[in-house]
DNA sequence: GCCAACGTTGGC
DNA sequence: GCCAACGTTGGC
């Protein structure tokens, strides 16, 4: 199993968000990056782990745990004209844009802010911390087990 | 294929 | 609102 870190900014969408969707399931469309969309495509497989974090907001950070319940899907607004994500260039036939389902898993006891990540040496290599604006990114075990432990305290 | 101009992300 | 760090676009 692997582990990764999901971003979303709350005002659009929201950890409390996903927890009452219905079966606290979404599909997390509008990734227009590439390298986010290979990850999706290629490397996401049902049952890993992600960490669900806010950005662009007051506390930017962790705030809970989703489960990556199905992958492979056509991200549905890219073929939508009305949708602010429509992509001309994609197709049913060929699709550009692929994407995964989460379902929430739980909340961490606490946000562990962004601000807190920076201070600890065994997070120096992480790549939320070295690469700042991929919205899906892999997080190592030795990484998701010290976070979690963060949550903690 | 290079690179300048421009757009976006996201912390502050 | 600012701006650094990228990513994308498009002329050549």
């Amino acid at each position: 199993m692997n582990y990764w870190l999901l971003k979303s900014e709350p005002d659009a969408y929201s950890y409390s968000d996903l927890e009452n969707a219905p079966n606290q399931r979404t599909l997390w469309d509008g990734v227009r990056n590439y390298q986010a969309r290979n990850l999706l495509r290629d490397e996401l497989r049902s049952g890993d782990l992600a960490f669900f974090y806010h950005s662009s907001c007051k506390e930017p950070g962790v705030v809970g745990v989703c489960r990556i319940t199905a992958t492979g899907i056509t991200d549905p607004t890219s073929l939508d004209p009305a949708s602010d994500y429509y992509d001309p260039k994609s197709s049913a036939e060929n699709p550009r844009w692929i994407t995964v389902e989460v379902e929430a898993d739980r909340p961490l006891a606490r946000t562990v802010t962004l601000k807190e990540l920076k201070n600890y040496p065994q997070l120096e290599d992480m790549v939320l911390l070295n690469r700042g604006r991929l919205s899906v990114q892999p997080v190592t075990e030795d990484e998701w087990q010290f976070i979690l432990g963060l949550a903690e305290q």
